[in-house]
DNA sequence: CCGCTGTATGCTGTAGACAACGGGCAAGAA
DNA sequence: TTCTTGCCCGTTGTCTACAGCATACAGCGG
């Protein structure tokens, strides 16, 4: 099953093959998704994007059911498939959800962990403080959320790590943009979290994070209130929004 | 795939169109691996569910991801869909996870809960009980699934009912042999909840579902053993299998 | 007797095409 | 003008066909 690269150029016009395309698709859409060329609620024709992406329908389709389980577009049977418009209200549970299942995770982490994961969120978190000083933000939140990933594995609750990693993906719908916000206070919480950890202080760990993916979600909801207007923009049948750039 | 039925319903559903042909192929291949006519670790081969179900191969392809995404099947890309077969270790580690939401769902249900809807939990339960003592085992476990799904959709937060839902769903893998066995006591329990709801109570409401749920996982963990032998159905690839059958 | 290599076969992944459904739009009636 | 009705066409859901890869197996050499 290993991958060896490289070897055909003339089979790569398309895409290296050993990956199915649908993955390619799916990570295609959802950067797409992400950077906002593809607005929420706007309707995604499956011909339109698989002509713009080079591939035939089947691939999109799949790719599309995988965006729908992760919670990036919406899928209306006999009718299309959207991408997801997140609301206010959804965030909010969204992170009530994270808060609860990351504390557990910590409690579990400080019973379960050893000395060598413990070594390793300690070097995710110098690395995070790193990437802070040097204004590098999209690493700083690619460690943010590895640190959170990683307590989340030393939990040993593999189910626990499957559900942790489905919220992330979905609240990293909102979280880039507070990542500036509060990145000190963030990495000084994760210190504390560590030691926790470190001294099998289950309950304390519980109680760190807990606070810690609390403070986030306000953070958030202060923050979100001015975005809410461009939230507005129509999700428009794609027929209608052809005729209408034509006019 | 030896045993070929129900291959009737297939003509009827072609006709009816408004519901996709996944969401039957969907349906059906979930009772077959309810009813273990499909065993844990088997190769499903797209082409002959399609000829089984009187379909082609893309509404299989398709109902294949959702019944992966829910955890029935395990896909393995450019390999194919297996049965998915339950551990124990996951059986556990899904069983503490569903502890851990059903509590707080229990918790925030307490808070926000109105008459209404604890006149629906009071009069599920009842409905419940009575199954019970009817011995209608296929009907009480589906109002105690009713019974956890209510509370869970009182707790107000959406999100959170989308995975305890999901976790129900993979629950269920186990959770029918074990019904029987703590039937009335689980029904008082719920009694004990409901209580605790309509007080407003929402740390005792929390430590009862807590306790419901762990007492769940025990009884478990205890049956499952003499189950285990069985589990060793080899996963043969499915030429291994037919060519097998011929001799 | 055992291991290796070439070949055959079956499976998945992808492409391309068709038919039905349903919304949009225009023409006609009130 | 406004509502109704019928047609048009875009989109989805489905089917059939094909290419490539991986495995199983046979035949050969050690």
């Amino acid at each position: 099953m290993q991958s060896n690269e490289l070897p055909k150029e003339l089979a790569a016009r398309r895409i290296d093959r050993p990956v199915p395309l649908r993955e390619h698709v799916y990570q295609a859409m959802q950067e797409l998704i992400i950077s906002r060329r593809l607005a929420p609620g706007q309707h995604l024709v499956e011909s339109e994007l698989a002509q713009m992406l080079g591939v035939s329908r089947q691939p999109v389709r799949e790719a599309l059911q995988w965006l729908n389980n992760e919670g990036w577009v919406d899928l209306r049977p006999g009718y299309g498939a959207f991408v997801h418009a997140p609301t206010q209200e959804e965030a909010d549970q969204l992170l009530a959800v994270r808060r609860l299942l990351e504390s557990e995770s910590a409690r579990l982490a400080a019973l379960h962990a050893d000395a060598e994961g413990v070594a390793k969120l300690r070097d995710l978190n110098r690395q995070g403080v790193e990437a802070l000083e040097n204004d590098d933000v999209d690493t700083a939140v690619a460690l943010n959320a590895a640190v959170h990933r990683c307590v989340t594995e030393l939990s040993g609750n593999k189910v626990l790590l499957d559900f942790a990693t489905q919220v992330d993906r979905r609240v990293r719908w909102y979280y880039t943009p507070i990542a500036r916000q509060r990145g000190e206070q963030s990495w000084q919480e994760h210190a504390a979290l560590i030691d926790a950890i470190e001294n099998r202080d289950a309950d304390t760990a519980a109680r760190i994070m807990a606070e810690h993916t609390e403070r986030t979600r306000k953070s958030y909801l202060e923050q979100q209130v001015e975005d809410d207007a461009d939230q507005q923009l129509i999700a428009l049948p794609a027929r209608r929004r052809r005729k209408a750039s034509k006019a």
